[in-house]
DNA sequence: AAAAGTTCCAACCGCGGAGTG
DNA sequence: TCACTCCGCGGTTGGAACTTT
């Protein structure tokens, strides 16, 4: 066990977790920088925020990822890239710690073993990995829907405006990219692993 | 049985964004 | 506009647990 400053590192006791519980129990989350006082921790907030967040929170599952899971990854990590809140925010229970772990341990060792077997099929047939993430707009002129008022139910994105891709149509809803996992007809797509750098292909 | 190597997860670190005065 | 603080994120590391030799 380290200290650095009077701050203690390392490794949590049942001890450190029941004030932590406790502390979150009483003021709820949040207002971080004053846990370790309100707890009477010797740990900087970052580590109790991070405990917090990745052991003692209600609902946390712990154990192998189901194959939902998984594919459920795997298709967003196509979407988002490393963005593993994001991704996790869609794994009820599941940390962003889990999904990264989870992903850089059994994702890597995937991809090493599909590699030779995919190799030649990936250099002829298949485009180099794209990986699609939301891009802040500005406006022009101020818009309708900055003020409260959507404009229409539908709208048109360009996914791919530089590779010259088909546009695709999307219904505005409050978690929007949810569609971007569905092809055009609207049906969520099978995807695999295929080679050298990961590339994920979707298979309506 | 023990040393060496590997895996896996908890925790730390540094950075960037948001909020505030 | 700037400086500062706090929060949250992704990358990385340390070390315990497990496996292999």
């Amino acid at each position: 066990m380290k200290e650095s400053f009077g701050v203690r590192k390392g490794a949590w006791n049942q001890f450190e977790d029941d004030l932590l519980r406790d502390c979150v129990k009483l003021y709820g989350e949040g207002k971080w920088h004053l846990v370790p006082q309100r707890a009477g921790l010797n740990r900087c907030r970052k580590s109790c925020r991070l405990r917090w967040l990745n052991y003692l929170k209600p609902n946390i599952k712990r154990g192998d990822f189901s194959e939902d899971e998984v594919d459920l990854m795997i298709r967003m990590h196509k979407l988002l890239g490393n963005r593993w809140s994001l991704i996790a925010g869609r794994l009820p229970g599941r940390t962003s710690n889990d999904v990264k772990n989870y992903w850089n341990t059994y994702m890597r060792r995937k991809v090493q073993s599909d590699k030779n077997v995919k190799k030649q099929e990936v250099a002829a047939n298949v485009k180099p990995h794209q990986v699609i993430k939301p891009i802040p707009r500005a406006f022009s002129k101020p818009s309708t829907c900055l003020q409260g008022k959507l404009l229409s139910n539908n709208f048109i994105v360009d996914v791919n405006e530089a590779a010259g891709a088909n546009a695709i149509s999307s219904a505005v809803s409050e978690n929007w990219w949810e569609t971007l996992l569905e092809d055009n007809a609207g049906n969520i797509g099978t995807c695999f692993f295929s080679g050298e750098d990961a590339v994920l292909d979707f298979l309506p």
